[in-house]
DNA sequence: TACGTTCAAGAGCAGTGCTCTCGTTTTTTG
DNA sequence: CAAAAAACGAGAGCACTGCTCTTGAACGTA
């Protein structure tokens, strides 16, 4: 989005064409290392090394480490919430809400199991003294939308939440403005409480899994998280 | 702990004694670095300087970065225990569950709110190189032990679960083995599984609130996580 | 052709984790 | 009590990092 700003879309000149495609194989390096040694270690030298030239050019292409990763940042959260919306939309009948639910959850763990440090990059901790730019909103909003998108349809659909719901206070009405001002779906306060919680309960679980806290405790996955989507499906009302 | 591995309890010599107060110097400097600027950027030449001396000194005390990194961990992953345990603790009537679940999970998150830095370094995504050794387990067991008890004493208290529950397939039922071949309670396959879900979603939503991903989405993080809180006490059956 | 921009390359700075050596100090042993 | 042994702090040094600045060549434009 940065390099589109930058540069007019269409490479004309030679310079331009080399340019542009000599930022492609920077961010292919980078990628490349950053699914070998995780974020962190991402070395801008070695992503040179790796292009045979010498570090200092990268830097005309790409200001700053920092830079470089919030490429790699809206790269990997254009790729799961492809994967996501690509899961969803291969469910052919739209009614079918519980597989909708089971092919976005599916969608998420799997691409997170695939590319842990991607996942890490993500949603793990920040990296030092880095902060997402507002430049990345846009593609870390794919998967939420997703989500309050099968909500919609299930609300509209007359589907009744499968978990009890609790009256909902007037401060969490209010908390919860932001999600409606930043779409417009209709979906009533208790459903889109429950929905949130869904939404925290998959990240947390493939974190929990991804990150270790799991370890010894249980002992199978797969068949844990199968059931915990299932339950989740449950509460939502999608079954 | 490592420590009282290799020398014995009570420092006898003078030398002894030294050693035990530099490295009590050392690891509360690493703290307050950790806090200050996070666990990727804490550095063994910053911690030398700040106590007056030379970076090389401090590697008679801790072998190597990954090895303060570890005890810090601990440190850190015994804090929130102990902040879960006293906050559990507090409530002197222990069949008042709702309000035991209410008070550690506000103390799971009271603790990473206040100490960010540290909730990264235990939840967050992992250093990039450094595995966790398995004795940073037993500090890591005390927050879900907390739970496990909680959920132990509905159930012997006959508290029905408040949100449906599913058959639970014979592969969830094995994967569930390895939590209760660490404990001994006394705890059904389907409260097994909300309790999970319930940890998965508190952790899960403290992760999500302080990596940033709420960000304009919620609008008022105390509201909504009061009723999150709320919700899960509902599910888990403990009002 | 001439001018201005863009580029890769190299040197260099300040920082990092970590190792090794070298005297000195402290503890243990004979 | 004296000698051997272990532990110690200091310093130099290695290989690495992100990043900046300068230099000379290649390129685009007029």
């Amino acid at each position: 989005m940065m390099a589109a700003m930058t540069t007019t879309s269409a490479p004309r000149t030679a310079r331009e064409h080399a340019r542009a495609e000599l930022t492609r194989a920077i961010l292919a390096s980078a990628r490349r290392q950053l699914a070998e040694v995780g974020p962190a270690a991402l070395s801008v030298r070695a992503v040179a090394r790796d292009l045979g030239m010498v570090s200092s050019a990268t830097y005309r292409y790409f200001r700053s480490r920092d830079e470089l990763l919030t490429a790699l940042l809206i790269e990997a959260y254009d790729e799961i919430g492809e994967a996501v919306e690509s899961a969803d939309a291969a469910v052919n009948d739209r009614g079918e809400l519980a597989a909708r639910w089971r092919a976005i959850c599916h969608a998420v763990r799997d691409w997170a199991v695939g590319n842990p440090h991607e996942y890490a990059l993500l949603y793990g901790s920040p990296v030092p003294g880095y902060a997402a730019p507002e430049t990345t909103i846009p593609a870390a909003s794919r998967v939420p939308l997703a989500l309050l998108a099968l909500a919609h349809d299930a609300e509209v659909a007359g589907r009744a939440l499968g978990a009890p719901t609790l009256p909902v206070p007037e401060a969490e009405h209010a908390a919860l403005g932001g999600i409606r001002s930043l779409t417009d779906f209709t979906i009533s306060d208790q459903r889109l409480v429950r929905s949130l919680l869904a939404w925290t309960t998959l990240f947390g679980h493939v974190s929990m899994e991804l990150f270790g806290h799991m370890y010894r405790g249980v002992l199978d996955y797969d068949a844990h998280f199968a059931h915990v989507v299932e339950t989740l499906a449950g509460d939502l009302g999608l079954v």
